[in-house]
DNA sequence: TTGAAAAGTTAGGCTCACCTAATTAGTCTG
DNA sequence: CAGACTAATTAGGTGAGCCTAACTTTTCAA
């Protein structure tokens, strides 16, 4: 009699239940499939600024896009996003607690497996991946004080705090950026692990100088200067257009046109 | 067209899926589940030399005997176990190389958790559980490397080689060892964190030297004499059975007995 | 040696998280 | 504004991994 454990997430037994008391308002324990629908929809929101539509959330996680409509409708249950069918998605208060928790983690991992365990920077989103999932609240907790709580990750991206708060520094791709003008590189998209060795034997990396030298047309190539520090300084290279999307840097302090009144 | 990844175990999206080229002859990918079946009837077979019984495994595990009873089948299937209904459990050559493999993640991980992340060793058991399922091949390397490769994890266990070799030291319960005589604490059970709070509050660690001072008839309690370094030396307790047991000495250099011809 | 208790298994169900195929809703263009 | 195209959804299905209830096998003691 007594029913066995009635209360957790079936599936995924023991695993990936370590994590209460700070993403959604009660204590939910959300299975590892959520967590990353949750981040999926949290990080094209933030990309394009409008609700995440299905497709791209399916692209984004490699699913038929049938299973993500039916997802939707488990996570809207849980009150985690508001679905308006055939119109977006966007995450609710609580919804958006537990992204950004994940975003959290993700980065955390990351920074400390680089920092600490001598991973080079284009094989720790694979291993962040997962272990994100698996990681208690307290272990991320001690990999950030071992790190001295770092604000970035090996990648440039902002780590949000424990509280949730996420700092945004404002960025543009280094593809909108003007030509002649030199700009920092804030961050690199940490997805495309051959892209990123790419980037990283040009130089280009999170605080490395950079250059518009020119811009072919029609989303064509950039002509870059890397501000190299030490025997090598100033190199030029041509990167694809692909590289100049994946490579974000500081937007000049002025504030972004919005109808040129 | 063209199936979506025909070819990932289904459930477990993509966590759990970085570990290949060691366990399991092919590359098999198993599951946190199956990897859990097979970690628990290898240490049930270890520590009474018997085939595994369904219901000690179900115990373990905190799950119905009758769910161990299809997941035998199907790790049968897989050939990872023989398994001889209303008999026992057996590990095959791969299920034990996936064995061993998990108990080395289970414990690199933990002695990582206490020495980089200042666990204290009563917490690092629910964390490995958890993890072992998630880091990769790479990353149990990276951390063994980093602590110089251990012999043993936090409560003293050995740790299995990455190629799979286990050095089993022969120890014995301190409810067997032998009244008057002294011995050296070789490990204590990592499952029960407050067992393990307890213990550690009476300095029984790996390494201590422990004297069996009185043993009370009916698997009643034993009193023991801690050899204690610098002020407070040697210290007297009384502990129960249950501590008796968990706490494993080394045996003495002698010859298990075997008839005693 | 038999028959009750214990151990194990079969039968039948459930949820999660995916899939393909078919249908419907929304959008955009001629 | 009609039809074509695309995006999204419903419909129906699968496997993993658990459950309870009911039945079978083994064991062990009277």
């Amino acid at each position: 009699m007594s029913p066995r454990r009635p209360e957790r997430p079936s599936a995924e037994r023991g695993h990936s239940g370590g994590g209460d008391r700070y993403g959604a308002g009660a204590g939910e324990r959300l299975t590892g499939s959520v967590e990353d629908y949750l981040k999926a929809i949290y990080e094209l929101h933030e990309g394009s600024a409008m609700p995440a539509a299905t497709s791209a959330i399916a692209e984004r996680l490699d699913i038929a896009p049938p299973s993500v409509s039916g997802m939707l409708r488990r996570l809207a249950g849980l009150e985690l996003i508001t679905h308006a069918p055939y119109r977006g998605v966007s995450l609710t208060a609580s919804g958006r607690r537990a992204a950004l928790r994940m975003l959290r983690r993700h980065r955390v991992i990351e920074a400390y497996l680089a920092d600490e365990l001598g991973y080079p920077w284009d094989r720790v989103h694979a291993e962040a991946e997962r272990l994100e999932h698996a990681a208690s609240d307290e272990l991320i907790d001690r990999m950030a004080a071992v790190l001295g709580h770092p604000a970035t990750d090996p990648h440039g991206a902002p780590i949000p705090t424990r509280e949730g708060t996420l700092v945004v520094a404002p960025t543009q791709p280094l593809a909108e950026q003007a030509v002649g003008s030199m700009a920092r590189v804030a961050s690199v998209g940490d997805e495309d692990g051959e892209l990123l060795r790419y980037v990283a034997s040009l130089a280009i990396r999170p605080g490395a100088r950079v250059t518009v030298v020119a811009r072919a047309p029609f989303d064509g190539p950039l002509t870059v200067e890397v501000a190299g520090k030490g025997a090598k300084a100033r190199r030029t290279h041509v990167v694809g257009s692909a590289v100049a999307r994946a490579v974000l840097v500081d937007a000049p302090a002025k504030a972004k046109r919005r109808k040129p009144s």
